[in-house]
DNA sequence: TTAATAAATTAGGTTAATCTAATTTATTTT
DNA sequence: AAAATAAATTAGATTAACCTAATTTATTAA
């Protein structure tokens, strides 16, 4: 099997082709990672003679299908074990990242599909990030930050790009929470506050930097 | 934290401290951890560093409090993900070590807690193993090899000595369950083969080797 | 109680994963 | 296009956890 440092480095790899380019910069890797480049560099290789990556001197490396399977698998494995620290043990979704962590690492493809039988076949973890099935699978979502919104469009909130505890509470704290419905009253000019409606609640008025954190699926006004 | 190593070393002193004398030699590690003894000799010297161990060259090593307490929970990890695996998701006894030495290395005191409530705090694992309270106190059972009684006499089957799934299913397909109540009918003189009694079942043969890996709470005959 | 055997340790390596300091390669800026 | 800056790699170490071969210490037998 891979070590737990592998995997890790699979994931970071996985999560930075998503978010920017198809190639991933060693700085950017040792950045997540917390470690410094030459350990990059050095791990790359070794990852690229397993075939893992396919990592190309001085210009970045990208996941090998191979390695894009099991990246996928510790994401799926993550997740769904996120659901069971929230629905079954009774976490709060700002507390089991970090268990997630640990247990995204037990390997048995056999105990991950009974976990998700167990769980009931989710299709999103707590924070709305969506399952991979079993076959490495991951449905595109086609939600979009709250901040593209104009005023008087609708959304569903079913989504956060912040993963941190801080914000996650904040939100709590403010009632907002997965599947509200979410309407925009208005949007300052000056600083691009948003004043939000959310179903029966008087209106909430939030940060633009809060707005560019929620993922919406947007209702199309008829 | 300790590494996985490091707790697999301690688990390993603790079972042998508990099965045979207080000292453990650096040759019955070196059998049971799979490694070779020159690197016993180097990790127990890492360990008594932290104060896990008290180890004296050429004479053998103990645990200290501190390493007691480690390789308990340890140990409460492994049986409680046991009942997980087998009450929750499904598995049968003889499937799930594996899985468990595994799981029994996720470092959160809470999430062991929150694990044996949702468990309903059990008494013991699926193979009859009792687990350690939160303490790290581990009852004491008065349970006796099933090799010990005589003739006549009754027990309640509350668990095994040999733990490999080889020995658990011959105990399933045999019909042979924790909980079982045993009534000795004979022992064969020239083998010490055993006759047995279950509950509402016809008599059963096994050999001495079974009898000797089933242990039972005596029943008191009146 | 010496000799033979068994157990444990020391000596000297290896590999994965990290580090710092020095150097090379790439990208910007002038 | 050269100079300046930033990014990446190489060189050389370190630590945990292992190994084999050689040596020492302890136990058992003669
Ligand atoms: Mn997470
Ligand atoms: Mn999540
Ligand atoms: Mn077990
Ligand atoms: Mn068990």
């Amino acid at each position: 099997m891979h070590s737990f440092t592998e995997e890790n480095y699979l994931k970071a790899i996985y999560k930075l082709q998503e978010a920017n380019g198809l190639i991933v910069a060693t700085s950017a890797l040792a950045q997540v990672l917390e470690v410094h480049a030459p350990s990059v560099t050095d791990m790359l290789k070794r990852m690229a003679g397993k075939k893992l990556v396919t990592y190309q001197k001085s210009k970045g490396v990208k996941l090998t299908e191979k390695g894009r399977q099991v990246a996928v698998g510790i994401i799926r494995n993550h997740r769904l074990w996120e659901v069971f620290l929230v629905d079954k043990l009774g976490y709060k979704w700002d507390e089991v990242h970090d268990l997630a962590e640990q247990l995204e690492h037990i390997h048995s493809e056999d105990l991950t599909n009974k976990l998700d039988m167990f769980l009931g076949f989710p299709k999103a973890d707590p924070h709305g990030d969506p399952i991979p099935d079993a076959n490495g699978i991951l449905p595109k979502s086609k939600a979009v930050l709250l901040s593209t919104l104009k005023m008087g469009e609708r959304g569903t909130f079913t989504g956060v790009t912040d993963h941190t505890p801080a914000f996650l509470n904040y939100l709590d704290k403010s009632g907002i929470s997965l599947g509200n419905s979410i309407k925009v009253k208005a949007i300052e000019e000056f600083d691009q506050t948003y004043t939000i409606q959310l179903k029966d609640k008087k209106d909430t008025v939030i940060s633009y930097k809060v707005a560019n954190s929620l993922l919406v699926n947007k209702v199309e006004t008829t």
